[in-house]
DNA sequence: GTAGGTGCAAACCTTTTGCAGCATG
DNA sequence: CATGCTGCAAAAGGTTTGCACCTAC
């Protein structure tokens, strides 16, 4: 899918739902959608900056807890306090695995593990909404360098 | 295993590695290991402070760190920016479904879904220190009684 | 005796909020 | 033209840190 075509079916969704478009939220959610990658809210509000030095902080963290709301996000947690988010519209489902060496974060998918959490859910009688996979440990670029003494909290 | 037994490896791990054994980290790790319940480092300060008032905060998150960086207690982001530590040593590992209705946490386990991650890590040349796996959805008792507007909130 | 540990308070960092002014529908 | 949105700056909340003193080994 195009970004212009997401960014089109976010701005009639915010529509539908009594929102106003703005010059703000378009240029925010052109900035998210323009990436694959995971982005901090800092790095979003830089990245609007280069477009539009105006934009506030402020508004970067309300328009992104509107697009998270509505699905077209997702925030993960980066387990030192802060959060990173990461556009999902029209992307495959995805787990992470995150390097604790260097920070990088590893997306993968297995349907049967998606399958053998269903069967979990289903024994317990709980109706899955969405589910949060996240697995630590050492990247292999990592683990060929780790007679040194490793590169802890190089990531952030 | 025994609280006492559980602090007394927790002693030794500690001294093996260099680190001292002192009054606090003898006081936090036993009121740690007092609960099998998901805790936050405030309220295992509270906890710590009943036995005695002089601990100090800043005492508690040290002390948590190595803990943590030992592999006897885990963190959990509560996706608030805060985070639940939970006492892991002489647990089986589990997983949890967390219900977005009432807030309940279910644990389960399913050594399928781990061997399908290990699967997962080799083929990234990963290796695996720790997971966690949350899946959010809704529990037996709130889907029977959705007719309702729900209760939304209702956890922390 | 000397690292390492502790307590305090201040610093930090990310995120949220109050408020006055602005712009969208 | 009413309401929702924005920017600013300040507050909030959890966690970390600098520093002087203390204590386990």
């Amino acid at each position: 899918m195009k970004p212009e075509q997401e960014q089109r079916i976010v701005e009639e969704h915010l529509r539908k739902n009594g929102f106003r478009w703005t010059n703000q939220r378009a240029l925010i959610v052109r900035s998210a959608l323009a990436t694959h990658e995971h982005f901090t809210a800092d790095e979003l509000l830089d990245r609007c900056r280069q477009l539009d030095a105006r934009v506030s902080r402020a508004t970067v963290y309300r328009t992104l807890a509107v697009l998270e709301e509505a699905g077209f996000v997702e925030g993960l947690d980066t387990g030192d306090g802060g959060r990173k988010f990461e556009h999902v519209l029209g992307h495959e489902h995805h787990d992470h695995m995150v390097c604790t060496a260097c920070g990088t974060i590893f997306e993968f998918h297995d349907v049967e593990l998606e399958r053998r959490q269903e069967l979990a859910a289903r024994r317990l009688g709980f109706r899955i909404e969405r589910h949060s996979l996240r697995i630590y440990g050492r990247c292999q670029s990592c683990r060929s360098a780790r007679k040194n003494g490793g590169s802890r909290g190089a990531a952030k």
